[in-house]
RNA sequence: CGGGAUGUGGCGCAGUUUGGUAGCGCACCUCGCUUGGGACGAGGGGGUCGCACGUUCGAAUCGUGUCAUCCCGACCA
């Protein structure tokens, strides 16, 4: 290709929206384009870096046994009335009406869709086990869409879907995924992390999530990991054992129960002034809005509810604390009279009171009492009515490993792949079965595998860049080397410039020739932003037969003859691309 | 959904307070000059200021409405 032609415009400044390295430097270096919130162009240099990712997929993918196809864009509502899903997907499900006004949505997924396919074409046990996958754009209708590529509304996924007979079965899929995942990102030069997470929206129960792990802010996730062994979770799964704290209040002089004034005490720390206790000693009371219901969370005071585990405990869609009208209404409906700090399970009726494993070992506690300013103080267990004891506890780094008691780091990763298994979550209520030996009908037992593709690519910019612009792995790279003669008007540079370029081409590289009548300075700026892995100058050294070899990770320099340099570019090549 | 802010050529911005018919840098075109880290000079093309209505002799500028975009929050009693 030669620069003269490519269609790429790199900006000098960075867009004004960009707030992380990837959207920033995807955009001024020409990759991207917004169309609107949460939509872009993928522009030449996107589009091929997009198509390698894709077919490393692709090619991993038909290696674990699975088969490709392409499922519509848009949707029949009715398909998502069985799975009952259109009624609970909520807003960021995409929906339309077509002229004959009947309803339809873009894709956010596909297991509808991939199912009533399976349906349809998997009759019997001696078809399965079967995977089927596609590579296609989704559209999810985010709140906020922002970090460009990262996060955006429209999108382009992998997904993969699998049917096998037995959960037996689904493990084994389950690990073969697991598997060619890691083959995947390792071969896009993005290494990750397979940690624990929870099923969320898409349901199921074993799930796992493939993060990119970078220092940058765009890591939208917290995981928690141990180094001592190979316990790594996403922070509304991770689990911990607490280190040692006060939980008796005999040991802060609280033995006898009674009720006592507390003035303005609305937060844990103004408690625990008040009362000179650690806040280890304090019930705390929260109340959420699960499915449009109250629900009162207890949790030690010095901890965090994690709201997915609270979620999942109440078996809810959609949870979110209570605003403070939401608290008064409870309060009135419940004939009390207090606000937030005050709030307490006791003396409430008719209302699920989930409590975090943490309350299980206070002895002797602080809690409210429903009544402004006062608390109980001396409290136990017997005092309050709890529906259930779950950890729905966030865990905090420092706290300890489950598996070998290590204390737990933070770091903040981006999710690029994610692995469930559906069980029949889709298969049953959408009748989705298949023969078995005895002639009997079996719902198919799912698993879904989903990457996105484009979100990998933006991971891969947070993952490898520097000052000056991007530092792609030559996997995924839009082109490996670009030659950079320095003066077009020096008949000799231009001459040993085209020489290597054609040899590049001939060995079948994906060379740019810098052919542009610019600066030396714009030319290696360029070069530098875009990306290029490795970089061949020619320049006034070629009257000693020498041309310069750059190689954009490491930022090393080397002098050598054209034929040399045209060899190694095609060696490092070809030995990147073969791991 | 709540709060804040912004919409002026492809990108980044000034002008709006104190209405007078649009400007700067980059990018683009032409010529010259230059060629190892975003040169320079000269000339040039492109926008009616998100949109609508209104006030006015006159609106980018004032008013009302509307659309869009961005940021923060939706977080712990």
């Amino acid at each position: 290709m030669r620069m003269s032609k490519l269609f790429v415009q790199t900006l000098r400044e960075f867009p004004s929206d960009a707030e992380v390295v990837s959207h920033k430097f995807l955009v001024k270096a020409g990759y991207i384009r917004k169309l609107t919130s949460g939509v872009y162009n993928y522009l030449p240099l996107m589009w091929r870096v997009l198509k390698k990712i894709e077919n490393i997929t692709r090619e991993e993918m038909d290696k674990a046994g699975a088969q490709e196809l392409l499922m519509p864009f848009v949707q029949p509502k009715e398909l998502w009335e069985e799975s009952g899903r259109w009624e609970v997907y909520g807003k960021e499900l995409m929906r339309l009406k077509d002229r004959h006004n009947r309803e339809m949505c873009l894709g956010p997924t596909h297991e509808e869709i991939i199912t009533s396919i399976a349906r349809d074409g998997l009759k019997s046990y001696k078809q399965l086990p079967v995977n089927l996958y596609q590579i296609q754009s989704k559209f999810r209708d985010e709140v906020r869409p922002r970090f460009g590529l990262l996060r955006g509304r429209e999108f382009i996924m992998k997904d993969a879907y699998s049917f096998g007979t037995s959960q037996e079965e689904l493990d084994k899929e389950y690990e073969n995924m697991a598997q060619a995942y890691r083959n995947i990102f390792n071969r896009c030069g993005l290494p990750t992390k397979m940690v624990q997470s929870d099923s969320g929206a898409i349901g199921g129960s074993v799930s796992h999530e493939f993060m990119v792990i970078t220092d940058t802010d765009a890591g939208e996730n917290d995981v928690f990991y141990c180094d001592d062994c190979d316990y790594s979770a996403n922070s509304n799964h991770a689990v911990s054992k607490l280190p040692k704290a006060v939980v008796d209040g005999a040991e802060c002089g609280l033995k006898e129960k009674k009720v006592v004034d507390t003035p303005n005490t609305f937060s844990i720390d103004e408690l625990c002034e008040f009362l000179k206790v650690p806040p280890s000693l304090i019930c705390k009371c929260l109340v959420y809005i699960a499915d449009s219901k109250p629900v009162l969370a207890l949790i030690r005071g010095d901890k965090q509810v994690e709201e997915t585990k609270l979620m999942n405990a109440v078996e809810a869609i959609e949870i979110r604390i209570a605003t403070a009208e939401e608290i008064e209404d409870l309060m009135q409906k419940q004939g009390f009279n207090a606000a937030r700090g005050f709030i307490s399970p006791i003396g409430m009726k008719d209302i699920t009171v989930i409590a975090d494993e943490t309350i299980k070992d206070l002895k002797n506690f602080v809690v409210g009492v429903n009544e402004q300013d006062k608390h109980m103080v001396g409290a136990n267990l017997s005092d309050i009515n709890i529906d259930k004891f779950v950890d729905i506890r966030l865990v905090e780094a420092g706290e300890l490993c489950p598996q070998c008691g290590k204390p737990l780091k933070v770091t903040k990763g981006i999710e690029v792949g994610n692995i469930f298994q559906l069980g029949t979550k889709y298969s049953k209520p959408m009748n989705a079965v298949y023969l078995d030996q005895n002639g009997k009908a079996q719902p198919y037992v799912m698993g879904c595998y989903g990457i996105g593709i484009s979100r990998t690519a933006a991971a891969a910019v947070e993952a490898h860049y520097d000052d000056w612009g991007i530092k792609w792995p030559i996997a995924i790279a839009p082109y490996h080397v670009i030659v950079v003669p320095v003066a077009t008007n020096d008949e000799t540079q231009m001459s040993v410039a085209e020489k290597i370029y054609k040899d590049l081409l001939e060995a079948g590289i994906e060379v740019v020739i810098d052919d542009r009548n610019e600066r030396p300075g714009v030319k290696f700026k360029d070069a530098d932003l875009i990306g290029f892995p490795y970089r061949i100058t020619v320049g006034k050294t070629i009257v000693d037969g020498k041309v310069e070899l750059v190689t954009r990770e490491t930022g090393e320099k080397v002098e050598m003859t054209p034929e040399e340099a045209t060899s190694k570019v095609i060696e490092f090549v070809k030995s990147a691309l073969s791991k």
